[in-house]
DNA sequence: CCTCTATTGAGAACGAGTCTCAGTTGCATG
DNA sequence: CATGCAACTGAGACTCGTTCTCAATAGAGG
């Protein structure tokens, strides 16, 4: 498993610890594989009787985030407080497809918007570090419901 | 100011009224010109005499935002609670370059983008909306202050 | 085994945004 | 102009995701 290989080079480098917490945290981001929420992180492991606490949840994906493994996802286009958290690969992009019907976040990698980016920033003598694009529209499952456009949200 | 008339017309077609408060709110916010924070909007209120109160300028946002005459900026990658709001035209597409070292913030227009959109909607049977892209990169002034990709943030 | 930090858990604190509710205002109508 | 009623407002309580605090605990090197 080279993303846990990863995560202990970082803790590592920073000088801080590969704790029995941090493993299990991990473990269980690994396990749900799908995009989570603390909640639910939570429950999953008291449910497997894994003591641990919130902060230290919050302070584990703090530490996951900034080693590159974990991104965040917000869910709507007005409302930032409901977010999702999602482990990911080395690179720094976080496309995301989000079905403003039932909310199913899709990745999505697409050469030509990190080309945009790229052109973007050059243009204007920046210095290109990530970016973030999040697609707003409604799933094929959602419209045979007879959602639209007009009536989700 | 045809924004304005916008507004209005949005509020009569929902049989709402165009009010003292949303009319200072909106006034306040044109006059602005840049992305703003509540916080901001409140006290440039409160400098101008203008009494109002926290829940009307949400409540006013809120409108703003559903007739596509504002929209919300998140500034960190990871951190989706910082949000600025800033009024836009009729098209509903959000998309920003936010310099990591002092939090500027820059519109961004590529048609590129907007096709990138339709066409991974399109590919899986989606029906767009509309979509958000936050570019993060570093710009020439805090380039020149010597911050860098590793060191900001 | 000791020492020095990093780490942890529990719960308090924070803060952007929302809700509540009693009092006010806009507007259509008689 | 008076009336009625739904929409609106302000003040402050509330929500809820996230962060902070601080005393107790646990790794890792010597």
């Amino acid at each position: 498993m080279e993303a846990l290989e990863q995560f202990k080079q970082f803790l590592d480098g920073r000088g801080l610890k590969y704790t029995r917490e941090r493993e299990k945290i991990f473990q269980a981001i690994v396990a749900f594989e799908k995009p989570f929420d603390v909640d639910g992180l939570l429950f999953y492991l008291k449910q497997r009787e894994i003591k641990t606490s919130k902060a230290t949840i919050y302070r584990t994906l703090q530490l996951l985030q900034e080693s590159g493994l974990l991104r965040t996802i917000s869910l709507s286009p007005t409302d930032h407080r409901t977010n999702l958290y999602s482990l990911c690969g080395k690179y720094r992009a976080y496309d995301h497809l989000i079905c403003t019907g039932c909310g199913k976040v899709t990745d999505v990698e697409k050469k030509q918007i990190c080309d945009s980016c790229r052109t973007i920033t050059q243009d204007r003598g920046y210095q290109l570090e990530s970016h973030s694009l999040r697609i707003f529209a409604l799933c094929p499952e959602c419209q045979k419901k007879g959602l639209t456009v007009e009536n989700c949200r």
